[in-house]
DNA sequence: TGTGAATATTCTGTTATTCGAATATTCTCA
DNA sequence: TGAGAATATTCGAATAACAGAATATTCACA
């Protein structure tokens, strides 16, 4: 992807958002829609910006599209969703998802509502320390 | 000036010319006009875009108006146009401009152009060495 | 097979971006 | 003061971006 079409992909809230969310791991459309509680359409056409640039990728699973982050990103996307990961801590609404996700995923972890197999066997550690591994990540120091 | 705001700035092809262009030291319209070889208003535009947004500032010299980058840049951006250092080897048309910036540097050196005195006194170093600075600054690995 | 859930796409309207041509402004200097 | 250089602004057109409503698609399952 040309450096152009990066920032791009960096301008818009909703698309900084959902890098934001899916940098903690992989997320299907109707979770994606609950974390940032932001309208369907609005939410599909933007993973479908990102996916057109390879920022991310998806996979159907039943029912479910499930999106994730590619390996195929440039340099300067890298390091800027790692400075995205301490933006989100001090940027409210950055910070608001975030804890959305957690609560979200807590729930997913004590069965209280219904979820693609495939997130659970994707999701990194233990319930118990996702909130911990969320909140203590570095970025680049931005 | 806020994240989205700062990606909007990058988002643009002739923003981060002159971005890249200004990173090396204050100039004015009618050279970045001619190191860019881009027309007055397309440059005027962007320049005032930038302006807008705290990322330039600008000073009256007679008839000349000198930009060059503010200091009240976010880290974001700062990050950013650290990459703009290494791209700008790597990326022909950033590569180009810089080639010929020197050579427009060295023009005004030799007194074969007029240029706004500031411009000179604001430039940092000897002509013999400014090519080496430019081609040999390093950023963030991006 | 038909109903509903999850998701994508189309349609339409609104606003933002970008551009060049033309024009305006500001300044210097003859 | 009038011409010209440097720069900014206005105007109009083309395009892109963004949003929501409505609709289409795909799949599981009763």
């Amino acid at each position: 992807m040309d450096i152009i079409s990066t920032y791009k992909c960096l301008c818009d809230e909703t698309r900084l958002r959902i890098l934001n969310v899916l940098k903690e791991g992989p997320l299907c459309v109707c979770h994606l829609q609950e974390v940032l509680e932001v309208g369907q359409v609005k939410i599909s056409k933007q993973l479908s910006y990102l996916k057109k640039f390879d920022v991310l990728k998806s996979k159907r699973l039943n029912n479910w599209n499930i999106y994730e982050l590619t390996d195929k990103s440039n340099s300067i996307l890298e390091n800027n969703l790692k400075c995205l990961q301490d933006c989100s801590q001090e940027i409210g609404i950055f910070k608001n998802d975030l804890e959305r996700l957690e609560s979200l995923l807590n729930r997913i972890d004590l069965g209280e509502i219904s979820c693609p197999a495939e997130i659970e066997k994707l999701s990194r550690g233990a319930s118990s320390s996702r909130s911990h591994q969320i909140k203590n990540r570095k970025g680049l120091g931005c």
